[in-house]
DNA sequence: CCCATTCTGTCAGTCTCTGCCACTTGTGGC
DNA sequence: GCCACAAGTGGCAGAGACTGACAGAATGGG
């Protein structure tokens, strides 16, 4: 019902602060600009955001269940690295994901210091989610300590594709550039 | 001459706001109190450090450079992976790094989003830094982004270690624990 | 139509961080 | 010893992000 407008509204806002860090500059455009493009009082895109770098990186936690929930229904027998390369996939291949503007997010991104930073925490969270999944598909020693290194492997892989995406012109797609960071590491047996 | 007042004043700082964020957490301390604490203006605080994270952190592109330094040192005959940890260790074997308050510092380092964050911003310098010379052991196709992977793979790896290591009460090393990091990973030929 | 819930705006306030200017303090030349 | 000169410091004012509190407006169900 009401979720919906509130679902609205907070798009519109990511969208309109994306536009102006794109023209500007991240550290450029202040909130009170935002609220000003948007229609709303300053107030209220910090009720939408905690912080003003979240109106470009979104919610992360959403995606990030998203992806765990792809990892756990992998079948068992698959390794582990295929597995989680195929969760990204699935998750790349998600619909309603704007072609655009989800490059353009990645590149103002990729922008400043302070969005890279908070886009990192957005791994971490991830990390802690994915890591016990992960941990249960390892044998032998030590398994705690190599799931999560497997995992923040392959975050980085992610991460580097996506960003390499945004900057080339579209001259390849995610996936594939995913798939080729994943294929430079192996975890050991 | 001035520089080493400088450089202990520095110091001064930055083990005085460990020790106060250790006790309260960052975000209950003001930076005005961590000047009182040290007895300079918070005006000066701002001047050693340009935030207030900084002061946990420290100064990444030094060790940064100390790291690259020992890498491209390395012989050329050896194996990316084993060149990487190798400068790792160096890294961490440096004297005049503090035992007791390295692990403070790590320790308190974990504890907050915002430091979190600026930690990792500190692993994307390193990057920026060694990915070049990793890119210059490689051969075959892609290696940009396959030297990138790899680098941020084994960033991740140290990450890992030294938060293990804070955290497990000295349980083991920081080499050890870097050792088996880097164990479960390993690049493709 | 009325009521309760939710949303929004306004206001006041804290904290980080930055420019600016005046003041003090060492440093080197004479 | 004295005097420019640079460097460091403190205090002040201000921008900007973010938070809590409260009052009015919109929306849903009865």
């Amino acid at each position: 019902m009401r979720a919906i407008a509130r679902d609205a509204v907070r798009a519109r806002i990511s969208e309109v602060a994306v536009d102006l860090f794109d023209e500007h500059g991240f550290d450029h455009v202040t909130v009170e600009q935002i609220a000003a493009a948007v229609g709303v009082s300053p107030r209220s895109v910090h009720r939408y955001f905690p912080a003003k770098e979240d109106t470009v990186i979104g919610d992360p936690a959403g995606w990030g269940e998203h992806v765990r929930d792809q990892l756990v229904a992998r079948p068992s027998e698959e390794p582990v690295w295929e597995a989680l390369l195929a969760s990204y996939e699935a998750l790349l291949a998600t619909p309603g994901r704007n072609e655009e503007q989800g490059r353009k997010a990645m590149r103002v991104l990729g922008s400043t210091p302070a969005l890279r930073a908070r886009n990192l925490e957005k791994h971490l969270l991830w990390a802690r989610m994915l890591t016990p999944v992960v941990a249960e598909r390892l044998d032998g020693d030590h398994r705690d300590l190599r799931a999560e290194t497997i995992v923040q492997a392959s975050l980085a892989c992610f991460d580097i594709a996506l960003t390499a995406w945004a900057e080339d012109d579209a001259a390849e797609s995610a996936v594939a550039l995913l798939r080729r960071s994943f294929g430079a590491l192996q975890p050991t047996a």
